[in-house]
DNA sequence: AAATCAAATGGAAACGTTTCCACGATTTGG
DNA sequence: CCAAATCGTGGAAACGTTTCCATTTGATTT
């Protein structure tokens, strides 16, 4: 079946294309008459604009590159479902890329995108500090916004949340549990800023209050390697009574793990993740979680990006950063030897909900 | 910056931009001289072709359209992975779409997607017997190949695994386990044709063994209402032994809500789910699910897609049935007041991963 | 040395659209 | 009632490619 172009519209309306161009678009004038012709004819024929055609004359496809790692964490599946809801109320359609933790591929990637004539990007990269695919964005003045990705220095434009200051919380709320010896789990801390960042955060708690610096612990996601890597860890420090994992995935599958070794959860091993992930609240042992407003930075990076395409200039170079919060679970109790339970007041009982919205929240609207 | 076009190296080259397009597409003979300097300026200049142009003049685009439901439940993230890779691998990018298990967004989806010259499409649409995408790609001759999706009728083609006779094989699993009263739960029922082919697997089970009719419950993922519904349940069938959700995501959010209501799994119930998503080995309890081949199926699908693309037709139409396999968990065990355990032999120990491959599977090359 | 042939090359059309520009027709103001 | 302004309209260029076709060039055969 061949396809229906502006010309066939103009013939059947008996007009030139470029009335039906300005009809169908409602960019200029035309007569009454006309318009009632075009509509028709458009109708009949079952007219659909080509927009590859529109992309090349305009110099613009209405279409954001969107790169994520992978999208087989749910963290960044919720964000991707904000980024396309918010792209397809402005009449944006989002192109996926996945990088997989890895710069090279990041750049590769936007490179692809972007030959597609995208008109602007949000995105997650691995390293802020040191990332190919921003310097590129920059040097060709792409509009572009991160998300998860906290920015320090001359700093891109980011939507995110405070890192190591929720980090720094989770530890602090451990401590004054009675945790005393506490591990950080991380998967990709070499590629991931958001893992150095979480770590540090936590190594700051524990300074502060004067306990051992947390042990690191790196894992992949291979079941067994986690195991084992975890089973390494209680030799070297027996005392560990809390875990926290760098994100909700590897929380949950320290879970099993830990239970494969013969810990009881939270009774000899508190965990503790992070991003709030749903699945965190549908498992048992309910997961404690740093829950993060994933769909809602994919939205408003979204917004931002898409406000900057309309007023033809970069995203304005300034972090949006979002509160979190921190959400109890079963996963997480004193350590009972330090802390009896009736000691506690009622509000430290892991089974009800703790909230901490993060004090230093930058206003959006500038 | 300005983009730099092939006009730009055929300058700088000193030949014709028929030249340029001839050396850096490898189409056409060049003289070695001329190669040479071509390849130089497209490399001072960092060259990279305008996809758009390209797009429009080839009258294809190297893209293919994905129309999935959602990408938050992991089974489709999963596929999407797979698919992205298969289509990386033959130099295809895929463009996604959400339709949230309704046609008429399908549909939609679908339209906005061909407005961008998609080569093809892989998809999963929530009912194949009654889905108006699938009629517009008929229609357009447009190549496309369902995933999920099993076709009945004069047959799109599709790339599934048999899910009435999967359930069929839970059912008997369940049965033989001692179990007598059988609940199936299911989100969707309405509109995922998925779902009504598992439970009427399920209910040929029963039939075949006599036992009660399998109750069936709709749920939607609100946890609360999950819970509700299943509290009517018990009151209605207190002797509800087994639970069979339509997919893992229920599965999972059924412990949670199951437990609350102070039910021991799997000592007194029993939960089985469907689609084989990597958490269902992460958690406690583990749980007993059919595993299915996601990414492989999105691989197939897509690889089948890009055939037809090459060759100038549709998709051949007929189903490839992948192999399914069951996976037992922790989630699952027999009815211990019908069947005690030490009267089972050890390969019915649910901790034993059991296999059941699919005796159905038609072969895959036609 | 003329004739034949193959290889290399560039001009130009085409893909589907938007938009600038110019032109004729109509309306407005003096 | 004429000049000026306004409106509606269509022609044509442009966006960046690929590819057909004709032409030029150089090599090979008679």
């Amino acid at each position: 079946m061949k396809k229906v172009t502006i010309r066939d519209v103009a013939r059947l309306a008996g007009c030139s294309i470029a009335t039906v161009s300005r009809v169908l678009n409602q960019s200029g004038p035309s007569s009454l008459e006309n318009k009632k012709r075009v509509l028709e004819a458009a109708e009949t024929l079952n007219f659909e604009f080509n927009e590859v055609g529109r992309s090349l004359q305009r110099q613009s496809s209405k279409t954001l590159a969107v790169i994520i790692p992978t999208i087989s964490n749910p963290v960044f599946a919720d964000a991707v479902e904000g980024i396309q809801a918010s792209a397809a109320e402005s009449g944006y359609r989002i192109l996926l890329g996945f990088a997989n933790y890895d710069s090279e591929q990041e750049l590769k990637s936007l490179e692809t995108l972007m030959a597609h004539q995208i008109d602007g990007v949000v995105l997650t990269v691995s390293d802020v500090e040191n990332s190919l695919a921003i310097e590129r964005l920059e040097q060709d003045s792409v509009p572009y916004c991160l998300i998860f990705n906290q920015s320090r220095n001359p700093d891109s434009p980011a939507v995110c949340i405070d890192n190591a200051l929720a980090a720094q919380n989770v530890g602090e709320r451990l401590i004054k549990l009675g945790h005393k010896d506490i591990a950080f789990l991380a998967v990709q801390m070499t590629s991931s800023d958001r893992s150095r960042q979480r770590y540090s955060g936590l190594c700051e708690a524990t300074r502060l209050s004067g306990i051992a610096k947390p042990d690191l612990v790196e894992v992949n996601y291979e079941p067994d390697n986690l195991e084992d890597s975890l089973s390494r860890l209680f030799i070297k420090r027996p005392d560990v009574s809390a875990i926290f994992a760098s994100n909700d995935m590897l929380a949950l599958a320290s879970v099993r793990a830990l239970r494969s070794l013969g810990k009881k959860i939270p009774e000899e091993v508190s965990i503790v993740g992070f991003d709030g992930i749903a699945l965190t609240s549908l498992v048992h042992p309910t997961i404690a979680t740093v829950f993060t407003p994933n769909r809602e930075m994919g939205r408003r990076a979204t917004a931002l990006v898409i406000d900057a395409i309309k007023n033809n200039r970069k995203v304005t170079h300034q972090s949006v950063m979002l509160p979190f919060e921190f959400r109890s679970g079963q996963s997480l109790t004193f350590n009972q030897t330090n802390v009896p339970m009736h000691r506690l007041s009622p509000e430290h009982r892991p089974s009800s909900s703790l909230q901490m919205k993060s004090s230093q929240t930058k206003r959006a609207d500038k």
